[in-house]
DNA sequence: CACCGGGCGAAAATATCTTTCGGAGCGTGA
DNA sequence: TCACGCTCCGAAAGATATTTTCGCCCGGTG
């Protein structure tokens, strides 16, 4: 009951997240020269002096902790604690707001935690390039295709073999037989053996790739299904693929090699291919990735715990 | 003196500011059932938390003071005042940004356009973590190590082999010798030739996978530098790194399995190690990848002029 | 010069957080 | 199955932080 009458009193309902430096300067002219001062550091520092206690806050303004509790109430904060917890959050945001200004290149004096900044923003960027461009119709014409087909054979060198063989790899969990090549010469050979109702993909950035763009003609030619990831849509590589898959290009730079980005980019292209492949062959890949799962599990040392 | 120790062991040097949602997903396997139950309600519901006490906090989730004192600290904070403000932290910024994107699970029946935005969006999330909650003095020392090696051998499984090959690749670009294995018994053998000023790397998400522990083992009693990349900061693997490099755990489901999500980090933090590599070692980096791109210009068709 | 009133801080009172300690539950090996 | 040892967990003591109380001090006033 005596509580009714306290609330009552405390009109100022909403105590302010953001808005707290224009409070303090709405208040500051009310306010006695004591608590000027503490409210002139909680404004000018958020986050130095969210860190601190009331005691803490009372000795960096030459203060008394009382002073300090009647400041934050004047702020319209029940006490110190909400004050304290307001300026978190406020340091917070004023933490994130200048958090997209990593764009620029990586430069080789950069220490070690703008290289990580850096790399992170750029890849997220080549996340939404490629999601965006992605032609989700050729996709899924390319996920039918490799969900009934009867043998998948991947190509790709270097970075773009590591993509073929993630994919490889995961669709050999689900029950699809799949193989990546990076041998040339192997690959070829094994593309003159594909028939229809197999599919071919070839991985390349460049899609000037020889050595991936051979085993693809071969296989079109025997009439297998063929499927192009690439960065250039319109180069060779596409001309003897049913279904061109695009991926984005980011701007590389001395220090970042187009490798990077463009293996990000294929990663998402690949996963949306097998999640795809996953979903629509539910019914045998879900029993084959639990079966798998158990496989491996000797393998592995007992968890800690603790 | 007695301190150095054990402030040396909590290594967990900076309170995750924003990456608190990560570490909670990357530190629940290793906690107790209570503590669990304290993580699961910080990470649901930052806002409702931060303006509880202990205490309060302590009965919302139906355990102790001390369990949520305990869970704070695991997390990587001092105690539960620092938590809170953090919390406080978090909520703001969740306030001020914009509103959680597609953050279902994949379903059997989402049609492709679906599913390429939530794995685009998942594996945006998975480097936002990542990259806040990397350790970058672990990271520069992982570096300066490999920088020096005189021979870098990298140990990984399936999945995580490829994420070894893709960083063994690049080193081989700018001059380093660097070899993945992916073949246990091979990577043991190998693995007994290492000496001091040698570097050995395992990559394993789980941190449990037996094959790639043993290599590690066998290099770090050789002497050599050895490092750990790993989602679980305080398994198996770590016993025998002298750097442990944490990649972020997402939440999988069955269509999306965590290898996905873990080869993202792991890449990422593979190309930190790459780009701060050769930012150490420019002067050879730099005409080293020059001249690799130029020895395979010939195996490039020539490209469509538009 | 005595008086008054509000601003202010020291210190008590209270709330909150941290630590300690021992009991309960659980897996392990005999 | 039972005893053993282990870890997990919460009650309560102990330490800090916050809030409140209380009265001094200072400047203005009659």
């Amino acid at each position: 009951m005596s509580n009714d009458l306290k609330e009552s009193f405390a009109h100022e309902a909403p105590p302010a997240p953001a808005a707290l430096a224009a409070k303090v300067r709405t208040l500051a002219p009310s306010m006695t020269r004591s608590m000027q001062r503490v409210a002139e550091a909680v404004a000018g520092d958020p986050a130095g002096c969210a860190a601190l206690t009331v005691t803490g806050l009372a000795e960096l303004t030459g203060t008394s902790e009382a002073t300090v509790v009647r400041t934050a109430r004047l702020l319209g904060y029940p006490g110190y604690r909400d004050l304290r917890l307001a300026l978190a959050g406020l340091a917070a945001q004023q933490q994130s707001g200048r958090a997209p200004a990593v764009t620029a290149d990586i430069a080789v004096d950069d220490p070690i935690a703008d290289v990580v900044a850096k790399l992170a923003y750029d890849e997220q960027q080549t996340l939404a390039d490629t999601a965006a461009g992605l032609d989700t119709a050729q996709l899924g014409a390319a996920v039918t295709a490799l969900a009934n087909a009867h043998r998948v054979e991947l190509y790709g060198m270097a970075a773009s073999g590591l993509v073929a063989q993630d994919l490889a790899q995961k669709l050999l969990r689900i029950g699809h037989i799949a193989y990546a090549h990076s041998d040339p010469h192997l690959a070829v050979t094994n593309a003159v053996t594909l028939r229809p109702g197999d599919v071919a993909v070839s991985i390349t950035h460049s899609g000037t790739t020889g050595d991936v763009i051979e085993p693809l003609r071969v296989a079109f030619e025997h009439g297998a299904t063929t499927v192009a990831i690439t960065g250039r849509p319109d180069s060779p590589v596409s001309q003897y693929a049913d279904h061109v898959l695009t991926t984005s290009t980011a701007r590389e730079s001395e220090l970042r090699p187009a490798a990077m980005s463009s293996r990000t980019s294929q990663l998402l292209v690949v996963d949306c291919l097998f999640v795809g492949v996953a979903q629509r062959t539910y019914e045998t890949a879900a029993p084959a990735l639990s079966a798998s799962y158990e496989a491996l599990a000797h393998r592995h040392r007992a968890a800690p715990r603790k």
